[in-house]
DNA sequence: GTGGCTGCAAAATGTTTGCACGGAT
DNA sequence: ATCCGTGCAAACATTTTGCAGCCAC
């Protein structure tokens, strides 16, 4: 089953891939995997909860492999996300939620700036 | 100069449209109009910090006239994107500084759940 | 005539889908 | 025989781009 393989790579790869650098790298051990067929295996191992998606605007969602409580910040120059390990802002959700009417379930921050690799220049 | 219409035309909605809406609502009144013109006349009036882009995962980005400070919920449900009043978290890119070592330039939350609209079906 | 803005069509990007096949039950 | 997962190519959705024409200076 391929989806074993997708998910297998997606847990070595901890630059937040994208389905097209994923496919690639399942590629290299498997030239036969067809690109559908990662995506269809990304997809699913998001809706199960083994990998996490992450959307950027103007780029292709990337892929995680890291599900513990964590946000990501994108180098505006370099397009490298990188993780962020911060407590949860307090009660966002219920002021979100007493502001807007609306009951979240979810939320995402993605933060962006020059990463220190991209300062140095 | 189209521009102007396109500027016209988002300031006037208040639904957050796509660029297809509002190359639809230009286009009922200047059928001649072609939707690159719009998507350049939105870049440009983004880029100016004339309007701003609201960016959603698996879709189109929207466009929202209202420049005050504000973040957004999007309506698992339907789709619709409100607009959520709420003070900025405190510290928070400070926080992320700290714990990324990246310089925050900016920051996007989007929340998502059911809109009472939705709830009550 | 130079530069900027436009329409149009084509390209580019990222992702999904229809379909036929092939293996396991 | 059936079902599910797959490869392939085509479709799809959104956005950008190349190019020729036009208008204003």
């Amino acid at each position: 089953m391929q989806r074993q393989i997708v998910l297998q790579t997606v847990l070595r790869m901890h630059d937040h891939p994208t389905a097209d650098i994923v496919y690639a790298s399942v590629a290299a051990e498997h030239p036969s995997i067809s690109k559908a067929t990662v995506y269809r295996n990304l997809n699913q191992l998001v809706s199960q909860g083994e990998i996490r998606r992450v959307s950027v605007p103007n780029g292709a969602d990337r892929y995680d492999f890291n599900l513990t409580d964590h946000y990501h910040v994108r180098c505006s120059q370099c397009g490298k996300v990188y993780d962020v390990y911060m407590p949860r802002p307090e009660n966002l959700i219920d002021r979100v939620e007493d502001a807007s009417g609306v009951d979240v379930q979810r939320y995402d921050i993605l933060f962006e700036g020059v990463c220190p690799a991209c300062k140095k220049e």
